[in-house]
RNA sequence: UGGGGCGUCGCCAAGUGGUAAGGCACCGGAUUUUGAUUCCGGCAUUCGCAGGUUCGAUCCCUGCCGCCCCAGCCA
């Protein structure tokens, strides 16, 4: 794994330090608890990389974790999602794959002990009632009228809570701490509640189940994590998760929060993900317009890529809102050292060049101008061949180092070419362009010394392929669809286009896998659902950087 | 108007008493058989605002202002 990227320092790394120089903690474990309830998106991404990255960077471990406490939102699809999407992005938990679920035991001993100790209760009040007894942000709780039941009433009642004496909802277990706290998470929260749902893992051996205030802490404390982090809604949480470790007096791990993740142009929440995939506005989580590692992934996202964007963004406590082309330029900064190189046109125009001076001229095209151990191909070029429709203009701007009327450009890895007719329909609309080419420039500038500024890309109809093509755009209109009072009015009705596009012979045979950069175009790779052996349905992964068009624009 | 956080360049983000790192974006220019890449150069006399302490403050104090989170038997 690359440890030699840019580490910028953050205030998560500072205070480990910090504790570790003054004694505090002797090493350093972190874990990555996800809930399996979903796809892992990129904002856990940020939190993957800031767990394990630490752990590694001081020589401790971090575990994976499945936060599990919640019967009828979990799934075993999800974990192994999960734990695929983990190992993927290139971290490593070894033995240190953990269920909260694997100490229900435990937690139930634990609140068998605090209801001993005199600080939890069973509430037989309504739902309703709860919440109402809760009180407001602006006023004080009022106590529940079962606060004070006996001890050996409280165990009697748990004892048979968890023997399944009662319907869902009947009793509850509450912490007894302060009604009035101003701490909301303080006025006697709830423990465990009554759930006769079939747990993933557990089955029906358990109908009660502990609510994530009592099982993260207790889970952490039991695995001796060292440093807790998680991210700023939970900063409230803290005097609670630290209540419920110094109460039962185990080990206390620390708590530290910090900003999630938020990228423009795209959505992050769970709940709206899974909207996008139930509503059927995607094909499913990994849909490569998705937000999710498993739609990065398949789009060709590399794994240096992401974890290089995680470490460029910085951890901090501010709510922060990340513009896509910083994950984009991640993204092209890896591809580009990487991806071979091949020419594809992707709106076809036909040209043909009528003085060639043979029917098949072969030329050696390098895969990587700044990598000449990737090696070479061989191109054809052929007397009928397509460029890109957008490369020729009957009536260029200034400055434009394409094709025109009586204008030269270069074939790319080939030699110069001038087009002197251009054919069109009867609708006026130009069908195909005859050129000349100057044999002289295979390889070479114009003996003469005159300047050609343009390059093209190109195919011949003769060699090349035909392959689908996916085009996709942000998934979203609005750079914070987040905000918006319904996300889904939000959503870019072109972010996917399908073209057919002409491309070098060899790339009939791409595999997924390989990201290829189409010159002059963006990077694509073959998609890993819909291709077959020896049809590739290629994607396109990002385009390249297009100074041109930027100007055009503006 | 209870409590907890946050406010340094368009977007992130270091720095936390000694006179504002870096990245993305943006703007110039060089090289280029990808208008890509690469390379050079530019880009906060200023750190939410107002006072105060100090020889000196983004860093300390006071008071404002703005934004985010919390009233699930979700996590």
């Amino acid at each position: 794994m690359d440890t030699s990227a840019q580490s910028g320092t953050n205030f998560i790394r500072n205070q480990i330090e910090e504790d570790l120089r003054a004694g505090k903690r002797e090493e350093v474990i972190t874990r990555f608890p996800p809930e399996p309830n979903g796809y892992l998106h990129i904002g856990h991404a940020k939190s993957i990389c800031l767990n394990f990255g630490l752990a590694q960077e001081f020589n401790g471990r971090c575990h994976l974790r499945f936060d599990d406490t919640n019967p009828v939102k979990e799934e075993d699809e999800y974990v192994n999602a999960i734990r695929e999407d983990v190992g993927w992005l290139g971290f490593d938990w070894g033995e240190h794959q953990y269920f909260a679920s694997d100490y229900f035991e435990q937690l139930y001993a634990w609140a068998v002990e605090l209801i001993g100790k005199g600080l939890a209760y069973v509430d037989s009040q309504t739902p309703e009632q709860i919440r109402e007894g809760r009180g407001t942000l602006t006023t004080p709780g009022t106590e529940s009228p079962f606060r004070n039941r006996a001890v050996e009433e409280n165990l009697a009642l748990f004892t048979a809570m968890k023997n399944g004496e009662f319907p869902d909802g009947a009793h509850v277990l509450r912490a007894k701490i302060d009604m009035a706290a101003s701490n909301m998470n303080l006025r006697d929260p709830v423990m465990y509640r009554i759930l006769h749902a079939a747990h993933h893992r557990t089955g029906d051996s358990w109908c009660i189940y502990p609510m994530y205030d009592f099982a993260h802490g207790q889970s952490d404390s039991i695995e001796g994590v060292t440093h807790s982090i998680c991210t700023l809604e939970f900063e409230d949480h803290r005097p609670l998760y630290d209540w419920f470790i110094r109460s039962l007096e185990i080990h206390n791990p620390q708590q530290i929060e910090f900003a999630r993740l938020n990228l423009s142009y795209t959505v992050m929440s769970k709940r709206k993900l899974l909207q996008l995939v139930q509503e059927e506005h995607v094909r499913g989580w990994d849909d490569p317009r998705m937000p999710t590692i498993s739609g990065m992934r398949r789009r060709g996202y590399p794994p240096q890529a992401i974890r290089r964007f995680c470490e460029r963004i910085g951890v901090g406590k501010s709510d922060s809102w990340i513009d896509l082309s910083t994950l984009e330029d991640c993204v092209r900064e890896e591809l580009n050292e990487t991806a071979p190189r091949r020419l594809a046109v992707l709106d076809p125009l036909k040209v043909v060049i009528t003085n060639l001076p043979e029917q098949r001229i072969d030329t050696r095209a390098a895969n990587h101008p700044q990598r000449p151990e990737m090696g070479t191909r061989t191109m054809s070029l052929t007397p009928e061949i397509v460029i890109d429709r957008s490369d020729f203009l009957e009536d260029p701007p200034r400055k434009f180092f394409r094709l025109a009327p009586g204008k030269e450009v270069r074939l790319r890895h080939a030699c110069i070419i001038r087009c002197d007719e251009v054919i069109k329909d009867d609708s006026g609309e130009v069908v195909e362009l005859r050129c000349s080419c100057d044999p002289e420039t295979f390889g070479a500038n114009p003996a003469d010394g005159r300047k050609v500024k343009g390059t093209i890309q190109w195919v011949s109809t003769e060699f090349g392929q035909q392959v689908p093509v996916r085009l996709f755009d942000r998934l979203f209109v609005e750079p914070t669809p987040e905000r918006a009072e319904d996300f889904r009015q939000c959503l870019n009705p072109e972010s996917l286009q399908e073209v057919r596009a002409w491309v070098e012979p060899e790339l009939g045979q791409a595999r997924p896998g390989t990201v290829y950069q189409f010159e002059r175009i963006g990077y694509f790779t073959p998609d890993t659902k819909d291709s077959s052996l020896d049809a590739p349905v290629f994607q396109r992964t990002v385009t390249l950087r297009d100074t041109w068009a930027k100007q055009q624009g503006k």
